[in-house]
RNA sequence: GGCCCGUUCGUCUAGGGGUUAGGACAUCAGGUUUUCAUCCUGGAAACAGGGGUUCGAUUCCCCUACGGGCUACCA
């Protein structure tokens, strides 16, 4: 029935705040099947809950998927298209005709409840031991609907104005079967379902009719979503019958849940900045508490490696390979290798994937960043900013020894200062008369130089320890020190290389100095 | 509680009736780098339990346990 049907999918959030990785990764999945098969992906925007809607959500939504790199061709953001509005409270109109066809049709009904009798109707099945309170079958006989009042009684409270909201009437006894592209045929009761609210007293549709209306409006192929949606999966296929539409209804595929990294349970919000990762793709401040959240972007994480670890989370290649860019992604993804567990994040993977792809950056890339963090300290350190062959070539030598930009100028500080500090520790332990003098040889020997490259560089040390009569292992780390200040660091004499002769000299110099 | 989904190393996972159960992250050990990180080599590390079916089950079926999701006029 669907075979046939140009491929096209949907990420549909609702802007109630920031995605976070779980929803990023649904839009991920979305995006690779659609470019996939060639065909189109939508960005919809599900704002039909009035009361939850958040100032800037929809933009922060936007935004993020354009740094990801998962670019919508239709849609909120990107474009519109053939099928707008992308927004359904701008898609309002639509949504009634279809509710009164359900309720022409006897699959729907009005239901005049009040929130406190609902409340009272829990209460009381509560109070009598029911597993699981619901408006149903059975309990719908005992409240104010269609089904219980009269015709008059119904028109009079409708033209008193009074709020009414249409339900779905769940047959009593049925089964529902469903095909999930991941997790084959699932089969449920009508019994286990309930009368859920399709059209709202404010006139707005609820997510279920919505997305059954739109995804048939839009002709979408294809459901990709997370688990949470398995369980209202039934209703929805009893609505793309009972709407006359199951032979183009779509096909579905729930993606399993992206878990916390400790103990259990789905990832949200507040998990992120708790245990020391971001959860969302961008920093987010709360427009109302003004909390603001950390994002990956943030923290320097590369989206394409972000994307890269994401898809490894709950689905696997063909092979061993673990690293894709988008468009290895895109030839290799298929629906049918998601797994059916839920994935535990681990933010150490997270770190290892940005690793890999930092190392994969230019050096005239890296340097076009780390240029702006050296802008700000050159301003609080008082020192004149190299020119850019200069910051690529100490992007080159640090960024082996880095899993994010943001650690090169801890890393590299030197090469653009004298060490403020000294390892102590090193110091202590090394600095001894014959290391003085040493260095007191090295600095003349040096300050002779002709030229200085690593490789002079590395011979001079060697004979000038020979002169002094000094292994140059004990002094090796030493000279490390005295001219980064600090243990690690890239090759020493690729390092003493470009800091270049002169700072050299100076820095050895001033330890000369300062030990005595 | 009810309904639904799930369960292979600590984590992400491959595999699938007969395998030394494979890879990656993390971890440990050795090596290279006269340091750190990288890198290389190696180690430890898993089929939740019980019943079937079968000549043979980690793989298929059932039950149990455990985990997760859902259970709103939220999405």
């Amino acid at each position: 029935m669907t075979e046939n049907k140009k491929v096209r999918v949907r990420y549909a959030p609702s802007p109630t705040g920031p995605l976070h990785m779980g929803g990023v990764r649904t839009a991920l999945y979305n995006y690779l099947f659609a470019r996939k098969h060639g065909g189109d992906f939508v960005l919809r925007i599900e704002d039909t809950d009035q009361g939850r809607f958040v100032p800037g959500a929809e933009k922060y939504i936007i935004e993020s998927l354009k740094w990801c790199g998962i670019c919508p061709g239709e849609g909120i953001g990107f474009g519109e298209g053939p099928y707008a509005p992308y927004r359904q409270s701008e898609r309002k109109p639509f949504y009634r005709q279809y509710a009164d066809q359900l309720v022409r049709s006897g699959h729907a009904y009005y239901a005049f409840d009040t929130p406190e009798e609902l409340e009272a109707m829990r209460k009381r099945m509560e109070a009598a031991k029911v597993t699981a309170p619901a408006y149903n079958a059975v309990t719908r006989e005992h409240m104010k609907n269609a089904l219980t009042l009269s015709e008059d009684e119904i028109n009079r409270r409708i033209s008193g104005g009074e709020h009414y909201v249409i339900r779905i009437k769940i047959p009593r006894n049925e089964e529902i079967r469903l095909h999930d592209i991941i997790r084959g045929w699932v089969v449920v009761h009508s019994s286990s379902l309930d009368d859920k609210v399709l059209f709202k007293s404010d006139g707005m549709p609820t997510y279920h009719l919505a997305n059954v209306v739109d995804d048939y409006l839009m002709k979408i192929s294809h459901v990709i979503r997370g688990e949470e949606w398995l369980p209202s999966a039934p209703l929805h296929v009893l609505l793309y019958r009972y709407l006359g539409w199951e032979d183009v209804m779509p096909q579905f595929a729930h993606l399993p849940l992206v878990l916390r990294p400790d103990g259990n349970g789905k990832l949200s919000k507040r998990d992120g900045d708790r245990l020391g990762f971001p959860v969302f793709p961008l920093e987010w401040q709360d427009p109302f508490t003004k909390e603001v959240s950390s994002g990956y972007r943030e923290r320097g994480y590369i989206p394409e490696g972000f994307m890269n670890m994401l898809a490894l989370l709950g689905w696997h290649p063909s092979g061993n390979n673990e690293i894709f860019s988008m468009d290895e992604l895109v030839r290799e993804f298929s629906l049918d290798r998601v797994s059916k567990a839920g994935a535990k994040f681990d933010p150490e993977k997270a770190k290892w994937f940005n690793q890999q792809y930092l190392r994969m950056k230019s050096d005239e890339e890296l340097a076009s960043v780390f240029v702006r963090e050296l802008e700000k300290q050159s301003v609080s350190h008082g020192f004149a900013l190299p020119g850019s062959d200069y910051i690529q070539r100490v992007c080159g030598l640090i960024k082996e020894k880095a899993a994010f930009i943001g650690e090169f100028w801890n890393l590299g500080s030197y090469f653009f200062m004298p060490p403020a500090a000294y390892d102590e520790e090193v110091i202590k332990k090394r600095w001894t008369p014959a290391a003085r003098a040493f260095f007191s040889l090295l600095r003349d020997n040096y300050a002779s130089a002709m030229e200085f490259t690593a490789p002079v560089a590395e011979n001079i040390f060697k004979s000038s320890a020979g002169q002094a009569g000094i292994n140059p292992g004990q002094v090796m780390q030493l000279f490390r020190v005295i001219i980064s200040g600090i243990v690690g660091g890239p090759a020493l004499f690729d390092t003493a290389e470009l800091l270049g002769k002169e700072a050299v000299v100076t820095r050895i110099e001033a330890a000369l100095q300062k030990f005595t």
